[in-house]
DNA sequence: TATAATACCTCATATAGCGATGTATAGAAA
DNA sequence: TTTCTATACATCGCTATATGAGGTATTATA
């Protein structure tokens, strides 16, 4: 079972700036890593992918540049910038209230 | 800091159905228990709520029917039923699946 | 008498992830 | 050699969902 489309709404960037908070990556490698660190959970689709990547770009949570590693085509990849991680600190409180709330109000209607 | 839209999204019909595995409610008691369970976090915009409650009784989630409390005006409660309950519990199950994921991600990328 | 809280409802809008589609390279299999 | 798969980038229309604005009406309060 993958991720329901409407659960990964606004959560797309905290994953991705988790990513790279552990070092740089590429596109597709960011695609890679949510797959096996969730075990197939999240699959991120590069049609949701590559417009967050240009747009946080644009944003200046992520610095792109290209990379020719030897044997391989031509790749870009992202680093993680000073205002990203401020951004990931936030967004990271920011799950940890949303998830807190949303455990009240669950198990107040428990099923037995 | 109330909850951020894209946050809410995929879970309003959880967030509802936990409510009302409690006992009856209307649709405006929804709203305010959702508030008062998360300390303002939840704040339900009724053009949210109401289209949710048609949805979910023509769904057969739940029932609804007209009550007229003393010294008040007709309002409509809705009740929780069976496959309502099973809806309930499934969506609790994905709910803890998403979360156990995003924590295993955020964790990777903990800022120190 | 007027204002706020209660209580219901609908609809246009904005947002965001997805599927489809396109391009191109590298490696493996046939 | 050819074909298939994985890698790697990108764009765009579609669709689902919450919201804000707007509307109607009742009850309690100032």
């Amino acid at each position: 079972m993958s991720a329901p489309t409407e659960l990964l709404k606004g959560n797309a960037t905290v994953l991705i700036l988790s990513c790279l908070a552990r070092g740089p990556l590429h596109g597709y490698g960011i695609v890679k890593a949510l797959d096996s660190m969730s075990e197939s959970y999240f699959q991120m689709r590069e049609g949701t992918l590559y417009p967050h990547l240009h747009r946080m770009e644009e944003d200046g949570l992520i610095e792109g540049y290209w990379e020719q590693a030897s044997g391989t085509r031509e790749r870009r990849m992202y680093r993680i910038t000073a205002k990203g991680n401020g951004e990931l600190a936030r967004l990271q409180a920011e799950w940890r209230k949303f998830q807190l709330n949303m455990n009240h109000v669950l198990d107040q209607g428990a099923t037995a």
